[in-house]
DNA sequence: GCCGTTTTCGGCCCGACTGTTTTCAGTCG
C-alpha cells in the first residue's frame, strides 16, 4: 500500500482496474451522450481486458495491447496513461462535469443515462439522495416522459435496497438444480412440447443472475401460467405473449419464453448467448444477408424467413459447425466453427468430458478435514469407475484442528497402503496436499515428502502478499522436485474472493517447463483455475488436472464443475492428465521423472 | 472507438417491454 515514489516504480494495474476504468469512462461517455456504439466499444474493450489471460498493463507497455479483441491505438494510448500516471485524462475532465452519483443513478431499474441525465439538467438531481427528494415531493412527475409511477417506482426501488448494489448472483450448482427442477416441472404440462434451460447456466459459467428457461408449445399462455404455478416460484409478473418472467423462494430471477415448435431451435440458440457470441454471429450473418433472430433467420434476397426445430440448423445455415454451448462466448469459436481444418484457424476441439476421468488426485479423509474414511472413500472411487485415487489429506501446519503432523502422516501413509494392499480394482496414492508457506518453502521435510506417492501443493494462508512475493513462493513451490501439482492456483472463491495478486504467465511457464501440473478444483465455490487461465495453461503446454477437492464420499461428483470449467477452457481429454490409466499416469508425475 | 468478403469511411444484432404516450424513445437482455 505504499505509495510509488521516483525510486520505487508504480506497481502495474491489474486487468480487473483496467477494465474497470475502462468500464467507467463508458459509463462517463455515456451519460455525456456520446453514440450508443463508442460506448460499447468501451464496454467491450473492458471485458475483453478482463478476460485477458496475461498482464494487459505489460502488453501496453509493449505496444501490443492491440491484440486483443476490441483494442486500438486510442485505447492502448489510454491504457498506456493509465498504467504510467495512474489516471485517464479523459476521464478526470469528464469526471469534473459529471458529479459521481450521477452514475448511481443509471443503476436504478428503468433510468438509464439519458433520462438521468435529463434528471441532472432540468431538475439538479446529482445523486440517490436528491432522487429520494425529489420523488418525496412529487416534482418528477413534472418532467416530460416522467410520471407518478415512476416517482412510485423510484422510492419503492430505493426502499428496498434494489438497484444500488448488483443483484447478488448465485453459484452454477444452485442455479442449476433450481432450473432443472424448474424443467421437470414445465414438462410434465401436456401443452409444453420441449422445455430446455438457456443462458448462462447452461453455458455451465460460475454464477449467475438469472436463469433462462426456453419451450417450445402451441398454447403459450397456458405455459406461462404454468410457470407461476410451480411450487418453487414465489412471484410471478406475468409479462407478454413471447414469455413470462417470475422470482424463486431462493431469489433466483426466471425468464420463460415461449415460441413455436418449428421454432424452437432459433429461440433455444438466442437465450442461450452469450450475448457476445450472438453479437458476432449475427454481425456475420449479416455480412451474408441473412438476418438472426430468437424466431428464424431472415435470407434477404429471398424475403424467406427460415425456421429451425434444431440448434444444429441454424448453425448450419450459417455455414458454421454446431458449437457446444460451453464455448460461446465469443473467443474463437465462431473462427473455429467456420474452419473446416484445412485453414489457418484449427477446428473446434472434442472437449474433456466427465466419463473421460480415470482418477481424481486430490481428497480428503478423517485424518484431517474429510468425512469419509481411506476406505470408504476408495470403494466410492471404484465405484464410479475411476482407476487411481490419490488421498490428500492437509498437512502439518493447516490449523482449524485439522492439520496432520509428520508423525501422524508416516501412520496415514502406512493406512493408504494396507487399503491398497487389500483393496483391488483401483491404486490407492498415499498423498498429501502441502501447505506453501509464505516463504515458499513446505511444511514437511523433503525426506518424508520423498516417502508420499504423490504431492499436491496449495496456497491456504497470507493471500494478500504483493504479485512479486506471492509469485516467487509460487514458483518456488514449481521448481520442488516433490511437488506433483499446485492445487486451486490463484486461491479464489467465486464472486467472494478474489484470486490472489500473482503473475499468471510466470506460473504457467515454470509449470510448463518443469512438468508441474496445475488443477482445476472441483469445488463449486472455487472452480480454480478458471476457464481463461485454464485454457492458457493448456495452450503453454501445462498439464490440466480435474479434481473434486472431496472431502467425502458425496462430493466426488464435484468434478462435474471442475470438468465444466475445463470444456469452457476449450480442454479436450488429451490435455487433461487424469483422463489416462494408471500406467500411464504414473510416469507422468515429477516425482516419478526424478528418481528415474 | 473499432474494424474490413462494404478495407481508411461508414457502418456497427434484434426484439420485448415499459411508461407515457396518441406513435415512440428509452431501457433491457
Amino acid at each position: 500500500m505504499s505509495a510509488a515514489t521516483d525510486s520505487e516504480p508504480r506497481a502495474d494495474p491489474s486487468n480487473g482496474a483496467i477494465a474497470a476504468a475502462l468500464d467507467e469512462l463508458g459509463d462517463l461517455y455515456e451519460l455525456d451522450g456520446a453514440i450508443v456504439h463508442r460506448v460499447v466499444a468501451y464496454r467491450s474493450a473492458a471485458k475483453a481486458v478482463r478476460d485477458a489471460p496475461v498482464s494487459v498493463a505489460a502488453l501496453a507497455r509493449a505496444g501490443r495491447a492491440t491484440e486483443l479483441p476490441g483494442i486500438g491505438r486510442t485505447l492502448e494510448q489510454k491504457i498506456l496513461d493509465l498504467v504510467t500516471t495512474g489516471t485517464i485524462p479523459a476521464a478526470a475532465k469528464l469526471r469534473a462535469r459529471f458529479p459521481p452519483g450521477l452514475i448511481d443513478l443509471t443503476r436504478l431499474p428503468g433510468l438509464g443515462p439519458k433520462r438521468a441525465r435529463r434528471l441532472f439538467d432540468e431538475l439538479g438531481i446529482d445523486g440517490l439522495d436528491a432522487l429520494r427528494e425529489a420523488a418525496q415531493q412529487q416534482s418528477l412527475r413534472e418532467l416530460r416522459g416522467f410520471g407518478a409511477r415512476f416517482e412510485e417506482g423510484v422510492l419503492a426501488a430505493l426502499a428496498t435496497g434494489g438497484g444500488l448494489r448488483p443483484a447478488p448472483r448465485m453459484l452454477l450448482h444452485r442455479a442449476l438444480s433450481i432450473g432443472e427442477a424448474i424443467v421437470d416441472g414445465l414438462r410434465g404440462r401436456p401443452d409444453a412440447t420441449r422445455v430446455e434451460i438457456a443462458g448462462s447456466v447452461r453455458r455451465l459459467t460460475d454464477s449467475v443472475k438469472d436463469l433462462d428457461v426456453v419451450a417450445a408449445t402451441e398454447r403459450p399462455e397456458r405455459l406461462t401460467q404454468a410457470l407461476g404455478e410451480l411450487d418453487m416460484i414465489e412471484t410471478s409478473q406475468a409479462s407478454g405473449p413471447a414469455g413470462a418472467r417470475a422470482r424463486t423462494h431462493s431469489g433466483l430471477a426466471v425468464e420463460l419464453r415461449v415460441v413455436a415448435p418449428e421454432q424452437f431451435g432459433n429461440l433455444l440458440q438466442h437465450l442461450t448467448g452469450s450475448k457476445e457470441h450472438n453479437l458476432a454471429l449475427r454481425e456475420a450473418a449479416v455480412r451474408r444477408g441473412l438476418h438472426v433472430s430468437e424466431y428464424g433467420i431472415l435470407d434477404t434476397a429471398t424475403g424467406v424467413e427460415h425456421r429451425h426445430a434444431r440448434e444444429e440448423q441454424v448453425y448450419g445455415q450459417l455455414g458454421l459447425s454446431y458449437i457446444e454451448p460451453e464455448l460461446r462466448e465469443n473467443r474463437g469459436e465462431l473462427e473455429a466453427a467456420e474452419s473446416r481444418g484445412e485453414l489457418e484457424a484449427p477446428p473446434l476441439p472434442e472437449l474433456v468430458r466427465v466419463e473421460d476421468l480415470r482418477g481424481d488426485l486430490h481428497s480428503h479423509t478423517v485424518a484431517s478435514d474429510g468425512r469419509n474414511t481411506i476406505e470408504q472413500m476408495a470403494l466410492a472411487a471404484r465405484e464410479r469407475g475411476y482407476e487411481y485415487l490419490a488421498v490428500t489429506d492437509h498437512s502439518a501446519s493447516h490449523g482449524f484442528g485439522n492439520d496432520v503432523p509428520p508423525a501422524e502422516l508416516e501412520l496415514q501413509i502406512e493406512r493408504v497402503h494396507e487399503v491398497n494392499g487389500r483393496l483391488g480394482g483401483i491404486e490407492l496414492l498415499a498423498g498429501s496436499e502441502v501447505n506453501i508457506l509464505p516463504d515458499g518453502t513446505l511444511d514437511y521435510d523433503d525426506e518424508l515428502l520423498a516417502r508420499l506417492d504423490w504431492v499436491i501443493a496449495s496456497v491456504h494462508t497470507a493471500f494478500s502478499m504483493s504479485a512479486r512475493a506471492m509469485t516467487d513462493r509460487m514458483l518456488a513451490a514449481i521448481e520442488h522436485p516433490l511437488v506433483d501439482a499446485i492445487g486451486h492456483p490463484t486461491g479464489r472463491l467465486i464472486d467472494r474472493r478474489s484470486p490472489y495478486a500473482l503473475e499468471l504467465d510466470e506460473v504457467i511457464a515454470a509449470a510448463a517447463r518443469t512438468g508441474t501440473m496445475l488443477e482445476i478444483n472441483g469445488n463449486p465455490d472455487r472452480r480454480d483455475l478458471n476457464d481463461i487461465h485454464a485454457r492458457a495453461a493448456a495452450q503453454a503446454g501445462v498439464r490440466i488436472l480435474i479434481n473434486s477437492d472431496a472431502h467425502g464420499t458425496n462430493t466426488l461428483g464435484m468434478v462435474r464443475w471442475a470438468v465444466a470449467t475445463g470444456r469452457r477452457a476449450w480442454l479436450t481429454a488429451d490435455q487433461v492428465a487424469n483422463t489416462v490409466p494408471w500406467t500411464r499416469f504414473a510416469p507422468l508425475r515429477k516425482r516419478a521423472r526424478v528418481s528415474s
